[in-house]
DNA sequence: AGCGACCATGAATACGATTGCATTCATGGC
DNA sequence: GCCATGAATGCAATCGTATTCATGGTCGCT
């Protein structure tokens, strides 16, 4: 069982394998007749180009990877928000043409390195490695680096960024929270420089206040590591602390799920006693009790907006960072106090 | 900016291209002291072997496809549970020096022969498509397909298969609730062809309740899609319908939550009224209020054993189908009566 | 000393497609 | 009737590595 080559194809169809392979590639220098015939033989021989010899020929590779950061901790999982954007650049990549590499290992100069020169991808997608700023200052400075990040979007720094409006996020969650009547609102989250995303969604939640004429108070803001351990335990310590809030803002959906639960335990009702307000809209919190009011990212959008930037990329075009606006969703976990 | 290849370092390090390919596969022919010499050179330069020739010269290819189905649904969003499996093959795919190729497409026999003859992978990963029979026994007859399929192990059957014990796990979910005190315990999910998975749940369902003396009643199998909102549609179903029940077994974790969301808003309380056990043990269930009993899939196992046999599998060797044990985790959801 | 065995290496080739260049053939303008 | 033109195709040279075969040198043993 030797392998069908185009050559094999050639003669079947009385072409030359140069032929062959312009017909398969549809180019417009082979009579559309030939073409024809030649893509009917390869299809009735179950014939498909070898994709190595391609791209070494061709020296171009239809392949992106995907560094996909997992939480650090005992079970190390994939944070379930980038499942969905893994699976919307997956498909965008799709729409392209593209194949998608996937791997989870830790972002590193040597990991860098080798795709970029081992041809295996032309670009490379990197999912929540927004606070490795030196890495991807490095990485920018490349030639043919072409790297496309998905976080926080910093003006000025080198590196192309993709991101979701974090500010724009904490500042909707906020409001709709002042909007219903709260006015003790606490943030629970990570505000230090890991976690840039919860620093600007702590500054929407700022931003949110200062518009009504109120501060952000030390006492209500809890540090939580970004898990639902976390947002349980930072909880606790709120309700220890004996400080009075009627709503708390939780820079995620897990660390929101992790502080429902806490404050239940504690005695509190949700939404009933205190509201709770997510972000990321993960699959879960539609279908937990109550139902999670969160900030949605558009996942699907952010697949297109990647693919394409990053296409852009290896074309040579010159690619901007871009915000994408995110949306409230307003369940059942919050309420008038 | 030409590339940089083995010639290049083979002449920067005064040996011949062959001896570079050698020295850097840790091939025992060339002497420790050069291949130490053209590795640091290697390295020094930021070299790396490029995938394309390799993969043409050597016929062979370190990298695995994993076609992974899609919830059918408006969101379209991959199971959860999948997102596990999914890293737990990458990583095992990593420790062994494989890539991994993810892709959403639909099963098609195109999109086989295409990662077949096209040389994009050594071999594939089937997650999701347990109920595809015929395509898989298409499959299974072609010579140089490496294809393992997650899912129900069926003996006799064409193929590979690794999957969860399913009946074990329904037995160990039903068991458990008999053990509580529970007699009155309906299924929800479906039983359908479409869902073998779900077959083999309710068969340890039945086994369970054989085993106290008992058969499973028809009013107490609630049909379900394997979604949330199946599972809530399901669990309405079940209370209007008036049936005496204190315990629901549901076939997915999803499922669980919809039902869990419907119990609860039909005015039963979990577990106080009603006890609830799941399937699969996503991320997300063990941070809910109550935090559900459910059956864990050892998805790290499960990975590093797809890998291995998919390995095996193209290695030559016969590979038989395995089954993995799934386990009872005991959390909130579940009570006596 | 001589002979084979063996080790480390180099030269040369092949993997299967893409692509620049040459070639063929028909056509049309003059 | 001849040459310029252009469309359709063929020829052949790559792309960068793995691998086979050949070769020179070392060693051990008689």
């Amino acid at each position: 069982m030797p392998r069908i080559t185009s050559l094999d194809i050639a003669q079947l169809a009385g072409v030359s394998q140069a032929t062959v392979s312009r017909a398969l590639r549809e180019s417009p220098l082979v009579r559309p007749e030939t073409r024809r015939r030649v893509q009917r033989i390869a299809k009735e021989h179950n014939y498909s180009v070898d994709s190595a010899a391609r791209n070494l020929r061709s020296r171009h590779n239809r392949t992106i990877a995907m560094l996909v950061r997992e939480e650090s901790g005992m079970d190390s999982a994939i944070n379930p928000f980038f499942t969905s954007l893994l699976a919307s650049v997956t498909r965008a990549a799709a729409a392209n043409g593209y194949d998608v590499l996937l791997s989870l290992q830790q972002l590193s100069e040597d990991w860098i390195a080798d795709y970029e020169t081992s041809n295996k991808a032309a670009g490379i997608v990197l999912l929540g490695y927004g606070d490795y700023r030196d890495y991807i200052r490095r990485i920018a400075l490349l030639d043919d680096a072409h790297v496309l990040t998905w976080g926080p979007v910093v003006a000025g720094q080198p590196g192309h960024f993709i991101g979701c409006d974090n500010r724009l996020g904490g500042y909707l969650a906020t409001r709709h929270l002042l909007d219903l009547g709260h006015r003790q609102i606490a943030f629970v989250g990570d505000t230090s420089d890991d976690c840039p995303e919860f620093q600007d969604r702590y500054r929407g939640y700022a931003d949110a206040l200062a518009e009504a004429r109120m501060a952000p108070l030390d006492d209500l803001l809890a540090a939580s590591l970004p898990s639902a351990h976390g947002g349980a335990a930072a909880a606790r310590e709120l309700l220890e602390a004996g400080c009075a809030f009627s709503a708390v803002f939780c820079a995620s959906d897990l660390i929101a799920l992790g502080t429902m639960r806490a404050l239940e335990q504690g005695g509190r009702r949700v939404p009933a006693d205190v509201s709770v307000v997510g972000f990321d809209d993960i699959p879960a919190v539609a279908h937990t009790r109550p139902a999670l009011t969160t900030i949605r990212q558009d996942t699907a959008l952010a697949g297109t907006e990647i693919v394409s930037a990053l296409l852009g990329l290896i074309a040579g075009e010159t690619v901007v960072s871009k915000l994408l606006a995110p949306m409230l969703v307003e369940r059942e976990s919050s309420a008038a106090p």
